[in-house]
DNA sequence: GACCACGGCCAC
DNA sequence: AAACGTGGCCGTGGTC
């Protein structure tokens, strides 16, 4: 394990260390940062110690905030600066946060993540602990740094920010080696913009979602009555439904003979009284359960907004993850009209238009598919004529259905049995054993560029990348196929909301809220609204075009974008 | 009470 | 020759 050198400590406490001691900044190249706060919330809780690590100087600086609350505003042109040294620290998602909250935006070309950047080198979708990494003593973490402090405390303090930067040498280190400096440098540009976004948090009408789910528990309970005549004598009232254990004797006592109680299991005999009701129960108790009261607890209670906990790297590919709750799972439907923007304000929503797919026939490469997304084509309608053999006007809404299962299902290597389902069950479409295999076939016939790709994509253990060049060790053929892609949508991605955040002074007001994956949702100040829409759709498409500019066959990037009231369906109206 | 695996299902 | 992928959260049923 490597050693931590112990440098001097220099207690910053009165405005006169203070000014002795910002010249040693500006020698740097490299500063250690860490805080210690008096809890998580950089809403509500405090720091107390700043801990600047300066190598060249010898020393670690210990802002005591308690004593001299202006030191902030003293190290802000440090901090702010476009250019000096590079500020490492671990988890700094969590710092940021509480930079942020008091007014404070680091850029992110200045920022090192160890956390994230031992995420990017190990292709880890969790972030490791700092003392899983080197040998540090957390033992004073959750300590009380609101009193008086003890000189050990002051070592604790000093510790980390020491530790991240013995941690980066060996980071960087491996990194240029291994050729990830590019996707590095990409994660830390992201990292502020995924600190403001939860800053700032997402509004939610706590009214609406109640309403919502009032109606939800009313089906449930119809539901349950309808399911209800379904018990037998023994079982009557006894029976929990929400066990699939349970309904599974239930649905095998009525003579429905099923595997699983899952909705596909369920799809043969999905006209059956007693299935009806249980699918309808299912979900209206998801909407329950998933999606009710228990979100209320998250409204913040300064804020009145919610603040998820986003996971800049959540996927071994490299996606956002989101949790407490999940904002990437919200259902598409009426629930998302909750999340409404406050009064004089609007949200933005913008995606990129089948991403996927063109990420997919760009780096393949297969010209057929990148020539139709060049000529603006429907591909979905492009895919169902060419595989039925009819005209593009001749093809029905049946039709292209079913081509979403071709071109979503096929491109990563999914075999005839499993369209066959994927298509009944996603799509509604009935294929038998016959009809799937041979539309796969017709499918690699009209993108041979497809089949070239999954035909060379060779055997055993790979390292497979994205365009940023992000990496991943894997010997699963589908997942050789999938990373790149959407490993790459997930570099788009993350470059759009990092350009976001340098450009956020374009205009004013604006900041990015949520962001599930091909999508990124702004809030602005409403007579904003045609500006802040301009930039994120300007944004976005440059981001992901910088990305795609690095395949073998760049194919054209859209985004579509609106302005409304909420996350729904909701139009805003300028002249409301 | 905390933790776990599982079946199931929400999103992209 | 064949192989869709990536997550988080819920309730149940079980263990420690």
């Amino acid at each position: 394990m490597t050693r931590i050198p112990s440098l001097a400590l220099r207690l910053i406490q009165t405005p006169k260390d203070l000014e002795a001691a910002l010249p040693l900044l500006a020698r740097e190249r490299l500063v250690g940062l860490d805080l210690e706060t008096t809890g998580l919330d950089p809403h509500q809780d405090r720091i107390r110690l700043l801990s600047l690590a300066l190598p060249q100087a010898g020393e670690v600086l210990l802002v005591d905030l308690f004593r001299l609350p202006g030191a902030l505003e003293g190290i802000r042109p440090f901090l702010e600066a476009g250019e000096g040294a590079l500020l490492v620290g671990h988890n700094l998602a969590f710092d940021l946060g509480f930079l942020m909250a008091r007014g404070l935006f680091p850029s992110g070309r200045r920022l090192w993540d160890t956390g994230l950047a031992q995420q990017v080198l190990r292709a880890l979708p969790r972030m490791p602990a700092l003392k899983d990494l080197l040998p540090v003593d957390k033992s004073l973490q959750v300590s009380d740094w609101g009193g008086e402090l003890s000189q050990r405390q002051l070592e604790y303090a000093a510790r980390d920010a020491v530790a991240v930067l013995v941690l980066y040498k060996e980071q960087i280190a491996e990194a240029r080696e291994r050729n990830l400096v590019r996707a590095l440098a990409l994660e830390m540009r992201a990292l502020p913009a995924v600190a403001w976004m939860r800053v700032m948090g997402v509004p939610f009408d706590p009214k609406a979602w109640s309403l919502q789910m009032e109606e939800a528990l009313a089906e449930a309970e119809r539901a349950l009555k309808r399911l209800a005549r379904f018990e037998d004598g023994l079982f009557q009232g006894s029976l929990n439904w929400n066990s699939p254990k349970q309904a599974l004797e239930a649905l095998r006592r009525h003579g429905i003979a099923v595997s699983g109680t899952r909705e596909e299991d369920l799809a043969p005999y999905r006209h059956h009284p007693l299935v009806e009701a249980l699918l309808d129960y299912r979900e209206a108790q998801k909407r329950v359960s998933a999606f009710g009261e228990r979100w209320l607890e998250h409204l913040h209670p300064k804020t009145g907004r919610i603040h998820p906990e986003w996971k800049q790297i959540g996927a071994e590919t490299g996606r956002m993850a989101c949790a407490r709750p999940n904002l990437q799972q919200v259902p598409r439907d009426a629930t998302r009209r909750a999340f409404r923007a406050p009064e004089g304000r609007v949200l933005v929503k913008a995606d990129y238009s089948q991403i996927e797919l063109r990420l997919a026939a760009a780096l393949a490469p297969d010209s057929v598919m990148a020539e139709a997304f060049r000529k603006g084509e429907d591909l979905h309608t492009l895919t169902a004529s060419r595989v039925l053999g009819k005209p593009g006007e001749a093809v029905t809404r049946e039709d292209r259905q079913l081509a979403k299962a071709l071109n979503f299902g096929l491109i990563y290597g999914m075999g005839a049995e499993s369209l066959r389902q994927y298509a009944l069950t996603g799509y509604g479409v009935a294929l038998s054993p016959e009809e799937a295999s041979r539309l796969r076939e017709a499918f690699f016939q009209l993108y041979p560029g497809l089949r070239a790709w999954h035909r060379r994509t060779p055997q055993g253990e790979v390292e497979v990348e994205t365009l940023m060049g992000r990496k991943r060790r894997t010997s699963r053929f589908t997942e050789k196929l999938n990373t790149p892609v959407q490993g790459s949508g997930a570099d788009g991605l993350k470059l759009a909301l990092g350009l976001l955040y340098e450009r956020r002074h374009e205009v004013p007001g604006a900041f990015p809220v949520l962001a599930v994956h091909d999508e990124v949702v702004v809030e602005a100040p409403a007579e904003r609204a045609d500006e802040a829409l301009a930039w994120v759709r300007g944004v976005m498409v440059e981001a992901m075009e910088r990305v795609m500019a690095r395949a073998p066959l760049p194919v054209p990037v859209e985004v579509e974008a609106g302005v409304y009231r909420d996350w729904g369906f909701t139009p805003w109206e300028p002249s409301r």
